[in-house]
DNA sequence: AATGATACTTAGGAGGCGGCTC
DNA sequence: GAGCCGCCTCCTAAGTATCATT
């Protein structure tokens, strides 16, 4: 019969769009169109609609039905099914060569809140004495307080760096008192934002609730922009508040002053025709750019390595989930050529020339042990740390025979944010003999690869296959492995539980591979103590054969079987981090048909947000999908 | 070929939150 | 109902890659 409708769309021209479609009216109302669209009323029969229909969720909408006494049943929001979306005014007409959008507005950053001061019983002391620091000083003071039980704060680096930062911004006559940091006491100081903190933990669940919903209203606010008539999610639409640095490893700059982001420092991007964002009261925009060939919607500097920062789009949007398909529609064209590849590099082992001799087992280690490429880096500036091209001699040792193996090549480099990589790979002889020439009459800390860097080695990768960089080895390589492994390991015979064991098996191959690791989790011994101690109880429960309980020992024994894979799946998973080649490295359609052939569902494998992000591969991948 | 600037992807850790157990 | 635990989200640092300039 005939019933009322509620949806809500991205935007108000899909929400109009997609009421013309069923030939109904709307009864919409004006729109802001960065705020999500109020639901729109329409007047409908009941077979037209029905929210589980292929129609609807072609459409960027999510629809409510309103049942007989008026409320509303699964509702929803959002573009998502961005990839098929039916909004015609955007309709995906090419773009330009390197145009990236025809329409972006959006409101601007979103302002780390002003520092608030310390309340007057809060003191800092120098040499025992209390000491009323100025606004400027003291907050920085707090930066520091507030990392007072953090392993940084002992380290001599992070202490001068802030000193000195700290120092430069004291008024003169601060500067007299404060010249030891040694004498400055920060622990009240410290006590009051534990105590904040504790106190903001125990607040009653209607004050949290109203923090969240605060929160919330930001995020609606500040948090989505529209681009090319969808509203889009921003990932980082927050500047970062200052703080002190905290580099990752060994950093020379750890405890650097980190300054506050104003208006004045901010590059806005937008469409020319749209509303362009508002400064705070009282400020202005750095500059107001409309440039169409970029992503970001906001640019400043930092001050600490003085580089840029943006502002950008999440990884569930459109944009950015097109750039993703394509580095894996990459990685697969390289799958095709990549025996060339090899074939060519092993005979480039034994050129005449030095560079192609570098560049060939280089790249030989790229592929094979999935290395980063390596560039240079500024002396000094950051913490010590390598890729392949930029390996220096003392990152190797050679062992012409190690544990029974012939021509071992033992890798120890600290990598990007300086993780240690340890590997002892057995290597063909020529390869060997090779790095035995390159490290010839060389210093430990020379480069292994003098005549090579990573502008060399992609420029030659580039005319091997278009689109081709060293990166792609390590998309490539992954995808393949996950691909490969999954094969190997599924057994269509398992449950459930039995089969992710599998898939996280085979994921976790792959982090092995890219070296992705993790440290320890605090808790993990206890909680892996709780676990065991589970399984025990639970083998004492199982009956005897004899006492046909049937019913009761089957129940127990799948319990049983389930605790063992979480447990096995915990131990080997204990210093292994899986998120990052889920997000990064596999091409999510593998997973996607390996969920579909073998019924397990989406959700397990991957959360809300990762589905998100890979809308546009579940609505693309079927079970035969092949990477 | 070296250098510098820019834009974009990849990365692990901290902390919060929600669900489970006792 | 409290406390614990594990997952998720946020955060922002640290890479890669490419292009323009010298």
């Amino acid at each position: 019969g005939k019933g009322r409708v509620y949806f809500s769309a991205c935007s108000p021209f899909c929400a109009n769009f997609v009421a013309q479609q069923w030939g109904l009216s709307a009864c919409a109302h004006e729109f802001d169109p960065l705020l999500p669209s109020p639901a729109v009323s329409l007047h409908v029969t009941a077979t037209s609609v029905s929210p589980s229909s292929r129609h609807l969720s072609l459409g960027c909408i999510a629809v409510f039905l309103v049942s007989k006494n008026g409320e509303t049943e699964t509702p929803g929001l959002g573009c998502s099914h961005r990839s098929l979306c039916i909004c015609p005014r955007w309709e995906e007409e090419k773009k330009e060569d390197g145009v990236k959008w025809t329409q972006l507005e959006h409101r601007g950053p979103y302002f780390a809140p002003l520092y608030e001061p310390l309340p007057d019983d809060v003191q800092f002391y120098y040499n025992g004495k209390p000491l009323k620091l100025s606004l400027a000083t003291e907050e920085i003071a707090t930066f520091y307080a507030k990392m007072l039980d953090h392993e940084y704060t002992t380290k001599e680096i992070f202490q001068n760096n802030f000193f000195n930062d700290w120092r430069k911004e004291m008024t003169s006559d601060e500067q007299k008192i404060i010249k030891d940091l040694d004498k400055c006491d920060f622990r009240e100081i410290h006590k009051y934002f534990v105590d904040k903190s504790e106190a903001r933990k125990a607040l009653s669940k209607e004050e949290k609730q109203k923090l969240k919903e605060e929160a919330d209203k930001i995020q609606e606010e500040y948090g989505y922009c529209i681009l090319d008539g969808h509203r889009e999610k921003i990932g980082n639409f927050k500047t970062e508040p200052p703080g002190l640095f905290r580099g990752r490893g060994d950093h020379p700059k750890m405890g650097m002053l980190k300054r506050r982001i104003m208006p004045e420092d901010v590059v806005i991007n937008c469409s020319k025709d749209s509303k362009i964002p508002e400064p705070p009261e009282g400020h202005k925009w750095k500059e107001v750019r409309f440039d169409n060939t970029v992503t970001w919607l906001a640019s400043w500097t930092e001050n600490i390595q003085n580089t840029l920062k943006y502002i950008m789009l999440n990884p569930s949007s459109k944009l950015k989930g097109e750039k993703d398909w394509q580095k894996y529609e990459v990685a697969r064209r390289l799958k095709d050529v990549v025996h060339k590849i090899r074939a060519q590099y092993q005979a480039d082992w034994k050129s005449k020339e030095m560079k192609k001799r570098q560049r060939a087992v280089a790249l030989y280690f790229i592929d094979k042990l999935a290395l980063r490429a390596g560039n240079e880096k500024e002396e000094g500036e950051t913490a010590d740390t390598v890729g392949c091209c930029s390996l220096r001699v003392e990152h190797i040792r050679l062992h012409p025979e190690l544990d029974g193996q012939e021509h071992v090549v033992e890798f120890d480099f600290l990598g990007k944010d300086s993780i240690r990589y340890y590997n002892k790979v057995s290597v063909e002889k020529m390869v060997f003999k090779n790095l035995q020439l390159f490290m010839k009459n060389k210093d430990p800390s020379d480069d292994l690869f003098d005549r090579l860097n990573t502008s060399i080695l992609n420029r030659h990768l580039q005319s091997l296959m278009d689109g081709l960089s060293a990166k792609v080895f390590r998309t490539y390589n992954a995808s393949i492995t996950l691909q490969e492994q999954l094969k190997a390991l599924t057994n269509s015979e398992d449950n459930v539980a039995g089969k992710l064991l599998s898939y996280n098996r085979a994921n976790r191959a792959v982090a092995i591979l890219c070296n992705h690791q993790r440290s320890t989790p605090k808790t993990f011994e206890k909680s892996m103590q709780n676990l065991q101690a589970k399984v025990r109880q639970t083998k004492l429960r199982v009956p005897r054969p004899d006492l046909k309980k049937k019913k009761l020992l089957k129940r127990l024994e799948e319990q049983l079987d389930k605790l063992n894979v979480q447990a096995t799946d915990k131990e080997e998973n204990k210093q292994i981090a899986l998120g990052t080649s889920k997000l990064n490295y596999l091409d999510p359609r593998i997973s996607i048909a390996w969920c579909k052939k073998f019924g397990v569902p989406i959700e397990k494998i991957y959360n809300k947000t990762q589905r998100e992000k890979f809308a546009w591969a579940i609505d693309m991948a079927d079970e035969d999908f092949e990477f």
